[in-house]
DNA sequence: CTGAAAGCGCTAACAG
DNA sequence: CTGTTAGCGCTTTCAG
């Protein structure tokens, strides 16, 4: 038994760094230690406090942690309802960061604001926080990009195209997305391909456009314009373009949306002009939301890992702020890979008649 | 210019509560009291520290407040795949709550653990945090809720029929709930109204068809047997129900479905059968998720705050885990508002020939 | 490479 | 109703 501590306070159920200091027979620093592995630490002693550890279940008290670190970072994630999509997959992802580093997550919600309304949110946030991070389609909004670099808060920017050299980004390589989609297309012999662009003004849906086309050409296939619709990346968008793209005399025997949301409405489409999915026509979306699962027949999509983009998003901020300090900024475009997720929704074209 | 502090320790940018303490002239433990609003106050002395944390902006360190009431608790929130639809409002929810109490979240994947690996699960869990937020399905699994309670941990229920009497629930009356979506109906005209029932297991989905059969009865109506279908809450079972009910001879007018999912598939199907959304069929769904918007027509359904039902649920852990040493077990049966959402997927039924 | 001391910012307990 | 004191669990600093 402990001899009981001087304790004045109620002393919590957890096992605390002491006890495992006590138990391996080192001083808590020297666990502490280990623990973040920093400093040299003899082998034999980090042993010795590993085991300590695991025998007791010992797990860190991280608002201890961020106190003493003097850690007590605050990050904002700033979402939007068009990037509703990847929130979930976002939201895991910080949350296991979080719950990893300790740091204060403040999530905010930006709707539709403009331009002026952005640069007051930003300027607002500033204050109260150390790091952004920005999902799409806020991390191509100059206006909110602007004021935090003036604000001297790091911004990490996910799943776009790398909009400005003065926040860092984790992304996706979309070129070579993109382009891989329209080959696994090419391959099972399509040469009438559509595409549905995404907003143009982000620099990502560019870049997928950019990697189909790439694709094309290396094929020795012909780009029609007839062919390439643009879009939104709402679903509504999506029903309008497959439709122009389906009532043209000529339709393709593919189509590839540069989302999920519009891959199902192009399904959605083609299934309301008799058009049996894959077998009349084939569709690929991009993203592999949950969009992607509830149709029939589920899409073969692109697959970012988003919750571990966050996760690696939130890394490079701690980073980031820790050296802010050291006068020199630190900036990084990381980029993860990416996979493409075969179902249901590619077949062969019919042969023409 | 402030004395400096004797402080060794290199002092963080933020703005503390001593400070805030100093320019309205009380002690920090006043300004505590005002900020946790807990405890009296006199009103003009809470009028001067509200003054000065607006003056500062002054934002608590969470870590210390945290560390200091010995509530660093440990919260678990456990989800599974089937649960997805709702993981995003909920993860914003606890978000939410977490910036606000400061409670280390543990979020866990449990990917269809049959009862034996649940309950080990649970075991593991039991040691590592405080308190467990169990959405559904795993909110009716016997045996995880058996081991939680075992351990001496509490847990809250989140969106689903009371289970036991020994865990707490946050939820809305999915039995009103069931029964608005027919009235809803019902006051439109329909008389034959099909209803693709959720996982026969789950307590909620009971209530949903009581609540439907309850308008039904009300309203003199007939329930027939080949218009009830049953689906496990996923898009492809509601493809097969939506098809059972719309190739009966006498079809239906309109259909409830016990979530979007399968209100949207129920959809799909329509188009298939050159059926027109809603003028040939009324279709309706249930939770409010993306699936009911990315969907034509869009879905009218029943909205659940899932967010702020997580955000309470945390309240009644925190309440839980506080009262836990003084013996008394606290156990609350939680029912919050929903609301019923209506886009475009209702009409009045065509006259029958 | 390891330890001792001091204190991060806040609040529970107990006086006034 | 308000202040004082001690200490939450960890880590920084500085000295072995």
């Amino acid at each position: 038994m402990n001899k009981p501590k001087k304790s004045i306070r109620r002393k919590s159920s957890g096992v605390t760094i002491d006890e495992v200091a006590a138990l391996a027979g080192v001083s808590p620093m020297t666990v502490s230690r280990v623990i973040n592995n920093q400093g040299k630490v003899r082998d034999a002693t980090r042993e010795r406090v590993m085991h300590a550890v695991r025998e007791l279940d010992y797990t860190p008290n991280l608002a201890a942690s961020s106190l003493a670190a003097a850690q007590h970072t605050r990050i904002a994630l700033i979402y939007t309802n068009p990037s509703g999509a990847y929130l979930r997959e976002l939201l895991l992802g910080v949350l296991r960061a979080a719950s990893r580093t300790a740091v204060q997550l403040v999530v905010d919600y930006w709707d539709e604001l403009d331009a002026e309304a952005e640069r007051k949110a930003a300027r607002g946030l500033c204050k109260r926080v150390d790091g952004v991070i920005l999902p799409p389609p806020l991390c191509e909004s100059r206006a909110a990009v602007a004021e935090f670099v003036k604000g001297g808060v790091p911004v990490v920017a996910i799943a776009s195209g790398r909009l400005s050299d003065e926040i860092s980004c984790v992304r996706i390589d979309d070129f070579r997305a993109g382009k891989e989609l329209a080959e696994h297309l090419i391959q099972r012999g399509h040469a009438r391909i559509g595409f549905i662009r995404g907003r143009t003004d982000l620099n990502a849906s560019a870049r997928r456009y950019d990697g189909f086309l790439a694709a094309l050409h290396e094929a020795g296939l012909e780009v029609a314009d007839e062919l390439v619709q643009d879009g939104d990346y709402t679903y509504r968008a999506g029903l309008a373009a497959a439709e122009k793209l389906l009532e043209h005399g000529d339709p393709p025997t593919a189509i590839i949306a540069s989302n999920d949301d519009m891959a199902a409405a192009a399904i959605s489409v083609a299934h309301r002009r008799g058009l049996d999915v894959p077998r009349d026509l084939s569709v690929v979306g991009f993203d592999d939301t949950s969009a992607a699962t509830t149709v029939w027949p589920e899409l073969t999509t692109i697959h970012q890992p988003i919750a571990s983009m966050a996760d690696t998003a939130i890394d490079i901020l701690l980073r980031s702020i820790k050296r802010r300090s050291d006068s020199a900024r630190v900036l990084m475009d990381h980029v993860v890979p990416h996979g493409l997720v075969t179902r249901d929704s590619v077949a062969a074209p019919l042969k023409r008649k």
